[in-house]
DNA sequence: GCGACAG
DNA sequence: ATCTTGTCGC
């Protein structure tokens, strides 16, 4: 089993990995919502991929899986994402690009979930937290009003108001991807509700299956 | 020593 | 994360 100072040295190790830059002419056509829901002896990892111009699910991967892996604050990904990768290599869809629910470089060591997920797939990817790993002021109050995230008198991220009269939610970049991207992305995946279409379709996906329905066998569309 | 601490 | 329906308000 990973050891949480294996785990930290790991982070360290591909940290250097993450590219912050799009790749010439990035133009997401699919993106994938990542999500994990946990019961109370297992969990049910969850990928759902929309088209990113109409936001039609266009495939989804339910696995039921479990952990070992605690959750530690910083250490996030050790213990989501080997589920999450499961799910993921079960998809007919490739997707263009990772939306997870958890920070990206927001991170102290610059490498959270979105940033590992990005890395360990070579895919682009964006992180979008619902609560703030770092310092920000508040941003205006009209949807796509944005203010800098810093931690560290670095800026990691930005809190997004996605929607009017909504708290912001915590956009960073992955993988392979640049602030401002990141940012037009999670706006336009996320047209009525706090959270990008990704992660709520995800999120219930992830829920219905933990619940009861399905048992052992993963489940798609 | 004390508070913070993604999901 | 999870325990949880209806209800108050714009």
């Amino acid at each position: 089993m990973t050891t949480v100072e294996e785990a930290v040295a790991l982070q360290e190790e591909l940290a250097p990995q993450v590219i912050r830059t799009v790749p010439d002419g990035f133009s997401p056509k699919v993106a994938v919502g990542l999500d994990v829901a946990y019961g109370s002896d297992d969990l049910v990892a969850a990928a759902v991929c929309v088209d990113v111009a109409t936001l039609e699910i266009v495939d989804s991967v339910a696995v039921r899986d479990v952990t070992d892996f605690p959750y530690v604050p910083g250490l996030f990904a050790f213990r989501e994402l080997p589920s999450l990768l499961k799910a993921l290599d079960r998809l007919k869809v490739v997707p263009d690009v990772l939306v997870c629910d958890g920070q990206g470089i927001a991170h102290p060591r610059r490498f959270g979930l979105a940033s590992h997920a990005g890395v360990v797939t070579g895919l682009p990817s964006v992180g979008v937290g619902k609560q703030a790993l770092g310092h920000y002021d508040p941003p205006g109050p009209g949807r796509g009003d944005w203010t800098p995230l810093v931690d560290n008198d670095e800026v990691v991220g930005r809190a997004l108001r996605t929607q009017a009269g909504v708290k912001p939610v915590f956009v960073s970049i992955g993988h392979k991807i640049d602030l401002d991207t990141a940012t037009e992305l999670v706006l336009r995946l996320s047209p009525k509700y706090r959270l990008p279409e990704t992660t709520r379709a995800a999120d219930q996906l992830g829920r219905r299956v933990s619940a009861g329905g399905v048992g052992v066998q993963d489940v798609t569309d």
